[in-house]
DNA sequence: GTGTGTCGGTTTGATTTCCCAACCGAACTC
DNA sequence: GAGTTCGGTTGGGAAATCAAACCGACACAC
C-alpha cells in the first residue's frame, strides 16, 4: 500500500465492511468532542477552576460541565478540593492527562506554522523565551527517526 | 503561574474577558470537527477514494462530503483525478496536511498507551515491524528537551 | 438497448448535540 | 439581610449529525 509518508497501514482486511479499529479513533472517542482538548489545555496551563476554564475556553457552562465529567470518568482529570469553607474543588490532570502533552504540542506547532494570526496568541513559555516546539517521532523498536522538524524521514 | 509541566502560559491578561487566542484552538477550529482527523488518517494511510474513506471511518456520507470540502478549503487536502472515463477524482494530502503527522502520531501513541483494546487495531507499519512511536519535543530556540518518552523534562 | 452495478456524491427527515440565558444553593462579604 | 462569588443545573431554540433513500454519469453483461 502506497502512502504519502513511507508509512502505511498494516493488515486492513481486503473486504472490510467495518470502520477500522484504530488507536487514533479510540483516542478521539475520548478527547475528540468539542472543547475537550481546550479544557485539557487549560489544565496544562495551570487553570483549575470551573469559571476560569469557562472564560478561557469560551465553552458554554453546561457543555463544560459535561466535558469535565467525562474527562474525570476517562481518568484524564480528577477533582481536588482547594477550599473547605466554602467547599470548592478544582480540576487537575492525572498522569494520563499529562500524557496528552504531545497532542497539544503537535496541534500548537501546526497552528503556529500554518495558521498565522494577526493578534498575539497565548504561548507556551520556556525560560525567558517562548517555546517553539520541534517534534521528533522515532520508532521504539529500531530507533529510526520517522518524523523530524516538519519532514518525514524514511528508514533504510 | 504554576503548571503541571514546567510549562505555563505567557501573558494572559489579568482580567481576560475573552476566550484565549491560541494556536491550539485555531488548529482545532480547522481539524477539530468530528471525523476530520480520521479522514486525514485515511489519506495518510493511502486511501484516497470517497467510498473507501467512508467505509474505513464510518462517517455518514453527507458529513464526509462536507468534511472533505472544508479540508480542501483549508488547504489540507486536494482533489486529484485518477480516471478520465468515468471522470473520478480522489483526495490527497497537501504539504500542510502531511504536517499533521505529529498530531496523528501523538493521538495514536496516547491511545496505544492508555486505551488497551482486545481486538487487533490497525497500526503504522515500519519495515518488518509495527511502529511504536516515541515522541520527543524540543525547544527550537534553546534546544532543551521539553518532553521525551512519556515524561516532561524540565529545563535548567 | 436493457438490466445491474459502481462511484461520488445530494436530499430528506429524525435525532442528537450545542448553545445561551436564566436559575439555584451554599457560603462569604458588607 | 442584600449583594456577590462559585460551581454548577435547567429550560428551550438552533445547529450539527445521522441513516436511508435518491441521483446522474458511466461501465459491463447480455
Amino acid at each position: 500500500m502506497q502512502t504519502d509518508l513511507a508509512l502505511g497501514c498494516i493488515a486492513m482486511s481486503p473486504a472490510a465492511t467495518q470502520p477500522r479499529a484504530c488507536a487514533i479513533a479510540d483516542t478521539l472517542g475520548i478527547v475528540g468532542e468539542r472543547w475537550a482538548l481546550l479544557v485539557v489545555r487549560e489544565l496544562f496551563w495551570g487553570v483549575h477552576r470551573f469559571s476560569d476554564i469557562q472564560r478561557n475556553t469560551g465553552a458554554p457552562r453546561d457543555v463544560l460541565s459535561a466535558r469535565l465529567r467525562s474527562l474525570v470518568e476517562a481518568g484524564i482529570a480528577e477533582q481536588r478540593p482547594y477550599s473547605e469553607r466554602p467547599p470548592r474543588s478544582g480540576y487537575h490532570l492525572t498522569r494520563a492527562g499529562r500524557d496528552l502533552a504531545p497532542v497539544l504540542m503537535a496541534l500548537y506547532e501546526w497552528g503556529d506554522r500554518h495558521l498565522p494570526s494577526d493578534d498575539e496568541r497565548d504561548q507556551f513559555p520556556h525560560g525567558d523565551h517562548r517555546l517553539e516546539p520541534v517534534i521528533e517521532v522515532r520508532c521504539r523498536e529500531c530507533g529510526d527517526v520517522v518524523w523530524r522538524d516538519g519532514r518525514p524521514h524514511r528508514h533504510a
